[in-house]
DNA sequence: TCTCTCACG
DNA sequence: ACGTACGTGAGAGAC
Protein backbone atom coordinates (compact mmCIF):
# COMPACT_ATOMS: atom_id res chain seq x y z
CA UNK A 1 0.00 0.00 0.00
CA UNK A 2 2.54 2.52 1.22
CA UNK A 3 5.77 1.63 -1.59
CA UNK A 4 4.44 -0.03 -4.43
CA UNK A 5 0.93 1.61 -4.73
CA UNK A 6 2.02 4.79 -2.51
CA UNK A 7 -1.54 5.13 -1.56
CA UNK A 8 -0.30 8.09 1.14
CA UNK A 9 2.89 9.93 0.53
CA UNK A 10 2.81 10.83 4.18
CA UNK A 11 2.03 7.33 5.93
CA UNK A 12 3.39 7.75 9.48
CA UNK A 13 5.56 4.71 10.83
CA UNK A 14 5.00 3.30 14.20
CA UNK A 15 8.16 3.82 16.52
CA UNK A 16 10.03 1.25 15.79
CA UNK A 17 9.38 2.55 12.06
CA UNK A 18 6.86 -0.12 10.27
CA UNK A 19 3.94 1.71 8.53
CA UNK A 20 0.80 1.87 10.72
CA UNK A 21 -1.56 0.19 9.40
CA UNK A 22 -4.25 0.42 12.28
CA UNK A 23 -8.00 1.02 11.77
CA UNK A 24 -8.20 4.94 12.40
CA UNK A 25 -5.36 4.81 9.17
CA UNK A 26 -6.81 2.51 6.93
CA UNK A 27 -10.62 4.17 7.04
CA UNK A 28 -8.84 7.64 5.94
CA UNK A 29 -7.63 5.21 3.32
CA UNK A 30 -10.46 3.87 2.27
CA UNK A 31 -11.28 6.35 -0.83
CA UNK A 32 -7.91 5.66 -2.43
CA UNK A 33 -7.94 2.00 -3.31
CA UNK A 34 -10.86 -0.70 -3.20
CA UNK A 35 -8.13 -3.39 -1.37
CA UNK A 36 -8.02 -0.83 1.78
CA UNK A 37 -11.88 -2.19 2.46
CA UNK A 38 -11.18 -5.36 1.62
CA UNK A 39 -8.25 -5.52 4.43
CA UNK A 40 -10.47 -4.17 7.06
CA UNK A 41 -12.80 -6.98 6.28
CA UNK A 42 -10.32 -8.86 6.24
CA UNK A 43 -9.01 -7.77 9.90
CA UNK A 44 -12.62 -8.11 11.16
CA UNK A 45 -13.09 -12.13 10.53
CA UNK A 46 -9.72 -13.10 10.68
CA UNK A 47 -9.69 -11.77 14.79
CA UNK A 48 -13.41 -13.12 15.26
CA UNK A 49 -12.45 -16.46 13.80
CA UNK A 50 -8.73 -16.75 15.39
CA UNK A 51 -9.60 -14.91 18.89
CA UNK A 52 -12.94 -16.85 19.28
CA UNK A 53 -14.29 -19.50 17.03
CA UNK A 54 -11.14 -21.26 17.08
CA UNK A 55 -10.47 -20.53 20.52
CA UNK A 56 -12.88 -20.81 22.98
CA UNK A 57 -14.24 -24.65 22.03
CA UNK A 58 -10.49 -25.35 23.04
CA UNK A 59 -11.16 -24.05 26.49
CA UNK A 60 -14.10 -25.94 27.76
CA UNK A 61 -13.65 -27.96 30.65
CA UNK A 62 -13.81 -31.85 30.38
CA UNK A 63 -16.13 -31.95 33.32
CA UNK A 64 -18.27 -29.21 33.65
CA UNK A 65 -18.64 -29.01 29.48
CA UNK A 66 -18.24 -25.32 29.86
CA UNK A 67 -15.96 -22.21 29.63
CA UNK A 68 -14.41 -20.71 33.50
CA UNK A 69 -12.43 -17.36 33.04
CA UNK A 70 -10.28 -16.50 35.69
CA UNK A 71 -10.62 -13.20 37.38
CA UNK A 72 -7.31 -11.21 38.40
CA UNK A 73 -8.38 -9.33 41.47
CA UNK A 74 -5.31 -7.94 41.34
CA UNK A 75 -3.74 -6.94 38.00
CA UNK A 76 -5.43 -4.10 36.66
CA UNK A 77 -3.85 -0.51 38.14
CA UNK A 78 -7.40 1.03 38.50
CA UNK A 79 -8.82 -1.82 40.93
CA UNK A 80 -11.12 -3.20 37.80
CA UNK A 81 -11.21 -7.19 37.24
CA UNK A 82 -9.34 -8.29 34.85
CA UNK A 83 -10.40 -11.68 32.91
CA UNK A 84 -8.01 -14.35 31.19
CA UNK A 85 -7.94 -17.85 29.95
CA UNK A 86 -10.13 -16.88 28.15
CA UNK A 87 -10.69 -13.36 28.36
CA UNK A 88 -14.91 -12.89 28.79
CA UNK A 89 -14.72 -9.40 28.89
CA UNK A 90 -13.77 -8.91 25.26
CA UNK A 91 -16.86 -10.71 24.03
CA UNK A 92 -17.74 -9.10 20.81
CA UNK A 93 -21.22 -6.83 20.65
CA UNK A 94 -19.94 -4.15 18.22
CA UNK A 95 -20.35 -5.17 14.68
CA UNK A 96 -23.05 -7.84 13.43
CA UNK A 97 -20.83 -10.65 12.26
CA UNK A 98 -19.19 -10.18 16.14
CA UNK A 99 -22.54 -10.40 17.95
CA UNK A 100 -23.01 -14.07 16.53
CA UNK A 101 -20.75 -14.86 18.75
CA UNK A 102 -22.28 -13.44 22.00
CA UNK A 103 -25.09 -15.83 21.10
CA UNK A 104 -23.23 -18.95 21.47
CA UNK A 105 -22.99 -18.20 25.85
CA UNK A 106 -26.16 -19.49 27.18
CA UNK A 107 -28.20 -20.82 29.95
CA UNK A 108 -27.01 -24.41 31.15
CA UNK A 109 -30.47 -26.13 30.21
CA UNK A 110 -34.04 -25.30 29.54
CA UNK A 111 -34.97 -24.19 32.77
CA UNK A 112 -32.98 -21.22 33.14
CA UNK A 113 -32.31 -18.06 31.20
CA UNK A 114 -29.80 -15.35 31.36
CA UNK A 115 -29.94 -11.81 33.25
CA UNK A 116 -27.73 -9.09 31.86
CA UNK A 117 -27.64 -6.20 34.51
CA UNK A 118 -25.91 -3.18 33.65
CA UNK A 119 -25.17 0.33 35.24
CA UNK A 120 -26.22 2.86 32.51
CA UNK A 121 -23.57 6.08 32.35
CA UNK A 122 -21.69 5.20 35.58
CA UNK A 123 -18.58 6.67 35.03
CA UNK A 124 -20.34 10.06 34.04
CA UNK A 125 -22.20 9.58 37.45
CA UNK A 126 -19.41 9.13 39.59
CA UNK A 127 -17.60 12.41 38.08
CA UNK A 128 -20.95 14.27 38.28
CA UNK A 129 -21.21 12.98 42.36
CA UNK A 130 -17.14 13.39 42.88
CA UNK A 131 -17.10 16.99 41.29
CA UNK A 132 -20.53 18.05 42.99
CA UNK A 133 -21.09 19.54 39.23
CA UNK A 134 -24.49 20.78 40.22
CA UNK A 135 -25.41 20.67 36.35
CA UNK A 136 -24.32 17.56 35.90
CA UNK A 137 -25.99 16.31 38.67
CA UNK A 138 -29.28 18.25 38.16
CA UNK A 139 -29.47 17.12 34.27
CA UNK A 140 -29.44 12.77 35.86
CA UNK A 141 -31.38 13.97 39.01
CA UNK A 142 -34.56 15.36 36.00
CA UNK A 143 -33.81 11.23 34.34
CA UNK A 144 -31.99 13.43 31.02
CA UNK A 145 -29.70 11.45 28.88
CA UNK A 146 -26.86 13.08 29.84
CA UNK A 147 -25.11 12.98 26.02
CA UNK A 148 -28.55 14.62 25.17
CA UNK A 149 -28.18 17.31 28.05
CA UNK A 150 -25.03 18.25 27.33
CA UNK A 151 -24.93 19.26 24.02
CA UNK A 152 -28.14 20.67 24.42
CA UNK A 153 -25.79 23.25 26.76
CA UNK A 154 -22.31 23.10 24.62
CA UNK A 155 -24.41 23.98 21.76
CA UNK A 156 -26.70 26.42 23.28
CA UNK A 157 -30.14 24.55 21.98
CA UNK A 158 -32.96 23.12 23.51
CA UNK A 159 -32.98 19.65 24.60
CA UNK A 160 -35.56 18.55 22.05
CA UNK A 161 -33.81 20.61 19.89
CA UNK A 162 -30.50 18.51 19.59
CA UNK A 163 -29.24 16.35 16.35
CA UNK A 164 -27.81 13.60 16.09
CA UNK A 165 -24.79 15.07 15.27
CA UNK A 166 -24.55 17.27 18.71
CA UNK A 167 -25.31 14.74 20.98
CA UNK A 168 -22.64 11.99 19.17
CA UNK A 169 -20.06 15.24 19.74
CA UNK A 170 -21.42 15.83 23.40
CA UNK A 171 -20.84 11.93 23.82
CA UNK A 172 -17.82 12.20 22.18
CA UNK A 173 -16.40 14.96 25.03
CA UNK A 174 -18.20 12.94 28.07
CA UNK A 175 -15.93 10.07 27.02
CA UNK A 176 -12.96 11.94 26.36
CA UNK A 177 -12.83 13.75 29.65
CA UNK A 178 -13.02 11.14 31.72
CA UNK A 179 -9.40 10.52 30.14
CA UNK A 180 -8.52 13.76 29.81
CA UNK A 181 -8.19 14.41 26.56
CA UNK A 182 -7.12 17.35 24.57
CA UNK A 183 -8.71 19.31 21.46
CA UNK A 184 -6.08 17.94 19.37
CA UNK A 185 -7.49 14.30 20.51
CA UNK A 186 -10.94 15.23 20.11
CA UNK A 187 -10.56 16.61 16.38
CA UNK A 188 -8.92 13.07 15.52
CA UNK A 189 -11.34 11.22 17.05
CA UNK A 190 -14.75 13.12 15.42
CA UNK A 191 -12.57 14.03 12.24
CA UNK A 192 -13.57 17.81 13.04
CA UNK A 193 -11.11 20.85 12.82
CA UNK A 194 -8.94 21.26 15.99
CA UNK A 195 -10.28 24.76 16.46
CA UNK A 196 -14.00 23.46 16.35
CA UNK A 197 -13.07 20.63 19.03
CA UNK A 198 -10.97 23.39 21.15
CA UNK A 199 -14.45 25.68 21.47
CA UNK A 200 -16.36 22.35 22.13
CA UNK A 201 -14.38 21.82 25.26
CA UNK A 202 -14.45 25.40 25.92
CA UNK A 203 -18.26 25.36 26.09
CA UNK A 204 -18.08 21.94 27.93
CA UNK A 205 -16.35 23.62 30.73
CA UNK A 206 -18.07 26.38 30.53
CA UNK A 207 -21.26 24.42 31.72
CA UNK A 208 -19.77 22.23 33.38
CA UNK A 209 -17.06 24.30 35.63
CA UNK A 210 -17.45 21.85 38.85
CA UNK A 211 -15.70 19.56 36.43
CA UNK A 212 -12.98 22.04 35.49
CA UNK A 213 -12.28 22.92 39.15
CA UNK A 214 -12.63 19.27 40.28
CA UNK A 215 -10.04 18.09 37.75
CA UNK A 216 -7.14 20.56 38.68
CA UNK A 217 -7.82 20.35 42.08
CA UNK A 218 -6.99 16.01 41.21
CA UNK A 219 -4.15 16.88 39.47
CA UNK A 220 -2.69 19.54 42.10
CA UNK A 221 -3.21 16.47 45.01
CA UNK A 222 -1.88 14.13 43.42
CA UNK A 223 1.15 16.27 42.91
CA UNK A 224 0.72 17.33 46.60
CA UNK A 225 0.43 13.47 47.75
CA UNK A 226 2.19 11.62 45.26
CA UNK A 227 -1.30 9.14 44.75
CA UNK A 228 -4.79 10.19 43.88
CA UNK A 229 -7.98 7.57 45.51
CA UNK A 230 -11.49 6.35 44.72
CA UNK A 231 -14.67 6.53 47.00
CA UNK A 232 -13.57 3.55 48.76
CA UNK A 233 -10.00 5.02 49.46
CA UNK A 234 -8.38 2.78 46.42
CA UNK A 235 -4.96 4.47 45.90
CA UNK A 236 -3.25 4.58 42.64
CA UNK A 237 0.71 5.84 43.01
CA UNK A 238 1.77 8.23 40.29
CA UNK A 239 5.28 8.35 40.70
CA UNK A 240 5.78 10.29 37.32
CA UNK A 241 3.10 13.45 38.14
CA UNK A 242 5.74 15.37 38.97
CA UNK A 243 8.33 14.88 36.14
CA UNK A 244 10.01 17.10 34.05
CA UNK A 245 9.34 15.46 31.13
CA UNK A 246 6.19 17.33 30.11
CA UNK A 247 5.02 14.29 27.75
CA UNK A 248 5.94 11.91 30.80
CA UNK A 249 3.51 14.06 33.19
CA UNK A 250 1.13 14.59 31.08
CA UNK A 251 0.18 10.68 30.64
CA UNK A 252 0.34 10.81 34.62
CA UNK A 253 -1.88 13.92 34.48
CA UNK A 254 -4.49 11.71 32.62
CA UNK A 255 -4.00 8.95 35.03
CA UNK A 256 -5.05 10.81 38.14
CA UNK A 257 -8.12 11.81 36.70
CA UNK A 258 -9.09 9.09 35.31
CA UNK A 259 -7.99 6.38 37.83
CA UNK A 260 -10.57 7.59 40.40
CA UNK A 261 -13.68 7.75 38.09
CA UNK A 262 -12.71 3.82 36.39
CA UNK A 263 -11.74 3.05 40.07
CA UNK A 264 -14.75 4.15 41.81
CA UNK A 265 -17.09 2.50 39.17
CA UNK A 266 -15.02 -1.02 40.11
CA UNK A 267 -15.41 -0.54 43.95
CA UNK A 268 -19.12 -0.01 43.43
CA UNK A 269 -19.72 -3.13 41.01
CA UNK A 270 -17.46 -4.83 43.60
CA UNK A 271 -19.65 -3.92 46.58
CA UNK A 272 -22.59 -5.04 44.54
CA UNK A 273 -21.23 -8.37 43.83
CA UNK A 274 -20.87 -9.52 47.53
CA UNK A 275 -23.69 -7.92 48.71
CA UNK A 276 -25.97 -9.94 45.53
CA UNK A 277 -23.51 -13.02 46.05
CA UNK A 278 -24.67 -13.28 50.10
CA UNK A 279 -28.25 -12.30 49.60
CA UNK A 280 -28.36 -15.08 46.83
CA UNK A 281 -27.32 -17.60 49.51
CA UNK A 282 -28.68 -16.73 51.93
CA UNK A 283 -32.20 -16.80 50.55
CA UNK A 284 -30.65 -20.41 48.88
CA UNK A 285 -31.63 -19.38 45.75
CA UNK A 286 -30.75 -21.40 42.65
CA UNK A 287 -29.43 -18.44 40.67
CA UNK A 288 -25.75 -18.04 39.88
CA UNK A 289 -23.56 -15.09 39.39
CA UNK A 290 -21.16 -16.03 36.32
CA UNK A 291 -19.90 -13.32 35.09
CA UNK A 292 -18.92 -9.41 35.53
CA UNK A 293 -17.96 -7.11 32.08
CA UNK A 294 -16.70 -3.81 34.37
CA UNK A 295 -19.98 -2.15 34.68
CA UNK A 296 -22.25 -5.18 33.85
CA UNK A 297 -23.63 -8.49 35.86
CA UNK A 298 -24.24 -11.47 33.96
CA UNK A 299 -26.33 -14.38 35.80
CA UNK A 300 -27.74 -17.30 35.35
CA UNK A 301 -31.19 -17.76 36.43
CA UNK A 302 -33.77 -20.46 37.24
CA UNK A 303 -37.19 -19.38 35.48
CA UNK A 304 -39.07 -20.09 39.02
CA UNK A 305 -36.62 -17.06 40.60
CA UNK A 306 -36.12 -14.82 37.89
CA UNK A 307 -38.82 -11.78 39.26
CA UNK A 308 -36.77 -12.52 42.54
CA UNK A 309 -33.22 -12.58 41.16
CA UNK A 310 -33.94 -9.52 38.86
CA UNK A 311 -36.01 -7.63 42.46
CA UNK A 312 -32.25 -8.43 44.05
CA UNK A 313 -29.70 -7.42 41.95
CA UNK A 314 -31.26 -4.26 41.11
CA UNK A 315 -31.58 -3.39 44.29
CA UNK A 316 -28.17 -3.98 45.20
CA UNK A 317 -26.85 -2.63 42.11
CA UNK A 318 -27.99 0.31 42.51
CA UNK A 319 -27.34 0.74 46.45
CA UNK A 320 -23.93 -0.73 46.32
CA UNK A 321 -22.57 2.59 47.58
CA UNK A 322 -24.62 5.50 48.30
CA UNK A 323 -24.50 8.40 46.51
CA UNK A 324 -26.73 11.75 45.60
CA UNK A 325 -26.42 10.89 41.91
CA UNK A 326 -29.40 8.50 41.04
CA UNK A 327 -27.95 5.27 40.22
CA UNK A 328 -29.57 3.52 37.28
CA UNK A 329 -29.77 0.29 36.39
CA UNK A 330 -30.67 -1.64 32.92
CA UNK A 331 -31.77 -5.31 32.64
CA UNK A 332 -32.61 -8.04 30.22
CA UNK A 333 -33.35 -11.21 29.79
CA UNK A 334 -32.65 -13.66 26.89
CA UNK A 335 -31.78 -17.66 25.84
CA UNK A 336 -28.39 -16.31 25.06
CA UNK A 337 -26.27 -13.47 25.78
CA UNK A 338 -26.94 -11.45 23.04
CA UNK A 339 -30.73 -11.50 23.72
CA UNK A 340 -30.01 -10.29 27.09
CA UNK A 341 -28.46 -7.43 26.43
C1' DT B 1 9.67 -12.13 23.89
C1' DC B 2 8.44 -8.01 21.48
C1' DT B 3 5.45 -5.26 18.43
C1' DC B 4 1.32 -4.31 16.30
C1' DT B 5 -3.37 -4.72 15.95
C1' DC B 6 -7.97 -5.21 17.72
C1' DA B 7 -11.71 -7.28 20.86
C1' DC B 8 -14.18 -5.21 25.17
C1' DG B 9 -15.70 -1.43 29.05
C1' DA C 1 8.77 21.66 19.22
C1' DC C 2 6.49 17.74 21.07
C1' DG C 3 2.69 14.74 21.86
C1' DT C 4 -1.76 14.32 22.22
C1' DA C 5 -7.83 9.34 25.81
C1' DC C 6 -8.10 5.61 30.30
C1' DG C 7 -8.05 0.35 31.53
C1' DT C 8 -7.37 -4.61 29.91
C1' DG C 9 -6.01 -9.76 27.08
C1' DA C 10 -4.99 -12.33 22.98
C1' DG C 11 -3.42 -13.68 18.25
C1' DA C 12 -0.21 -13.11 14.33
C1' DG C 13 4.20 -12.52 12.90
C1' DA C 14 9.03 -11.40 13.48
C1' DC C 15 13.10 -12.30 15.95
Amino acid sequence: MFDHLKLDPKAKKTKTGQYATGEDVLLKLAHTSPIVEDILTFRELTKLKSTYVDALPQLINRKTGRVHTTYGQAVAVTGRLASNNPNLQNIPVRTERGREIRKAFIPRDENHVLVSADYSQIELRIIAEMAKEKNMLEASANGLDIHTATAAKVYGVDIKEVTSTQRRNAKAVNFGIIYGQSAFGLSQNLGIPRKEAAEIIDNYFMQYPGIKKYMSETIDFAKENGYVETIMKRRRYLRDINSANATVRGFAERNAINAPIQGSAADMIKVAMINIFNELNARKLKSKMTMQVHDELVFEVHQSELEEVKSIVSEKMRTAIPLQVPILVEMGTGNNWLEAH
